[in-house]
DNA sequence: GAAAAGGTCGCAAACGTTTACAGGATGGCC
DNA sequence: GGCCATCCTGTAAACGTTTGCGACCTTTTC
């Protein structure tokens, strides 16, 4: 249980504490001699650094606060994944915190992670409010914003082109010979007024005209997308192809496509936003829109070094290119 | 960025910081009006107490290291997410780790963790091999396994009982007329030879003949199945039935059965294991045995805060009951 | 009214490192 | 042989807390 110290070691050997200390971290101040037979010697007696106490002295914890409203969610977890693995390869551990539905919990977790003296923040905000609400902390400590767009907002942040993903998306479906394109879903966070803008962009310059289907919808979950998709299938259906604001949105308006027995992509075409690993499940193969998470993660975690290993100030904003993922829930109607 | 500290916040109430830190720490051992005086000035101040500092003198970092073989994977993400949420409810962060594919990688991040003092670890094993690889650490601090069996071990777990689950899968396809069932999947894991065993003791007490088929699927993933199950049938099909050892291979059985247009569940019933939530999905709706991973995850930092808190000695194992949730994969053969 | 008891608070050590500074030894150079 | 530079190592301070101990003051008790 208890752990041996550098102090234990110098004696050991016979040195001073600070020589042990030179000889790990690779400090040339020291002779390579004394150097290896210190090594061995730390080898051999199961040493190991300890963090708590370096970083007391460094004012270095070498860890970085991730937060995000869910772990358990699919999207999230990728970039997790990713985030985890880079920065951990950079020298960082990475402390997790679930920020949940509501913003009071948001804050206390980005306090808590101040406590802990984390060198940075990687965000993904649960909310359009979430900047100002932890519009306090976020000049303390380096932090980015991960997935949403901030658009005017002084923070750093890594997001797709939203607005390119949904133009490049309907400028598909208009090839495939579709000229009567619902939108449905969100629209009311910044990332989502993107998307929505995209969609409008892309209407605009093919001469189709915009519609819309959407509540407030405040979370992009199957069950809400359901839900909202059981009251659009009660009324007529004059289009041909759906644009989901997210995957699962598309989900729920599949599951509800289903009970309703409209065939997908027979008499209704069907395209997501996000590209989460379930959109790729047999029997469901939903044409999609990908953000690419892995660059994201990467992107942002580098981002955040950048600012905490080099003191960059300032905001800067990483926008990353959306590709289409063709699968099998939009129909070519050019083919009789 | 520079925080304040307890030495400021004491200059500015003109007191010792001890008594300060008396304050916060709600020591008795202080006078209630300077107590409310120190507190408020502390809030105007902004201070927060400094974790790393703490940690140096208590030698406790309320830190949980949480490592999994990757956390983009639907199971290990829920685990992931309660396990969170419990910790934070009870003063702990967690510390997350992916230990990859392999065991080099694993014993890594667990030395990483001892070096970052986390006064306990949660692991979800990536292999049989996991407990001998970390088995030199696993003595120098408060490790509890999660959802792996690990039988004979000295260690403390916490796991469904596999062997149960299996058992009431098949007697409920028994109970739907089934006779011919096919165990399709993983064996050699203490978690799957147990799921295996289910199976078999179910068969042998409703007399059927265990049938098996398998490979050396080392993970059990969805194109792991897929392909598995393509060598399958190219094969007669001679049951009416297929157990999966897991959710994730039967995604991949589901695939198969649907390129070779083997109509499930009308010509076979397929039931999986582990609940994982892509299994709900419209179009998919497999019937699976539930791993219950938000008791298993509270239970898992239970256990880990008697370790820590109490320095309860000994290995306790915790085995919950698995639950079977019937969906739309397997058809009743008693009506016609 | 004095002693005991109890409540508040300050002093200082300790936790395990890193690192600036100083000191000692060694070697080279003239 | 003396001096300087170079190389190596030790000393000690510092990081921001917590906490045992002792000191002081107030109150109680006989």
């Amino acid at each position: 249980m208890k752990s041996v110290t550098l102090k234990d070691v110098a004696k050991a050997a016979g040195v001073s504490y600070a020589t042990v200390s030179r000889a790990l971290s690779g400090s040339h101040q020291i002779g390579s001699d004394t150097r290896e037979r210190i090594i061995k010697l730390c080898d051999e007696m199961g040493y190991t650094t300890n963090y708590v106490a370096r970083s007391m002295v460094t004012k270095r914890t070498g860890l970085i606060g991730l937060v995000v409203p869910s772990i358990d969610n699919q999207f999230m977890s990728e970039l997790a994944y990713y985030a985890e693995m880079s920065a951990r390869g950079h020298g960082y551990n990475i402390m997790l915190c679930n920020s949940g539905p509501d913003l009071k919990q948001e804050k206390t977790v980005v306090k808590l992670l101040l406590s802990r003296q984390v060198d940075g923040i990687l965000i993904v905000p649960q909310s359009p409010k979430t900047y100002e609400n932890i519009r306090a902390f976020t000049d303390q400590v380096p932090t980015v914003f991960l997935s949403e767009n901030l658009r005017d907002q002084p923070q750093s942040y890594v997001a797709v082109d939203n607005s390119r993903g949904t133009y490049i998306g309907t400028k598909y479906l208009y090839e495939l010979g579709h000229r009567d394109i619902l939108y449905f879903g969100r629209r009311h966070t910044a990332t989502h007024q993107l998307r929505a803008e995209g969609y409008i962009r892309a209407c605009q310059e093919l001469e189709l005209t915009p519609r819309f289907f959407n509540s407030e919808l405040s979370r992009s979950s199957i069950t809400g997308g359901y839900q909202l998709a059981k009251e659009l299938f009660a009324k007529p259906i004059d289009y041909t192809a759906i644009f989901a604001s997210t995957d699962s949105n598309a989900l729920g308006v599949l599951k509800a496509a289903d009970d309703a027995r409209i065939d997908i992509p027979g008499r209704l075409s069907l395209i997501g936003f996000d590209n989460i690993s379930s959109t790729a499940l047999p029997r469901i193969e939903l044409t999609t829109v990908e953000q690419p998470k892995r660059d994201m993660a990467i992107q942002a975690v580098d981002m955040l070094r950048d600012k905490i290993e080099n003191g960059t100030q300032g905001y800067v904003h990483q926008i990353l290119m959306p590709t289409l993922i063709k699968r099998s829930t939009c129909r070519n109607l050019n083919e009789a």
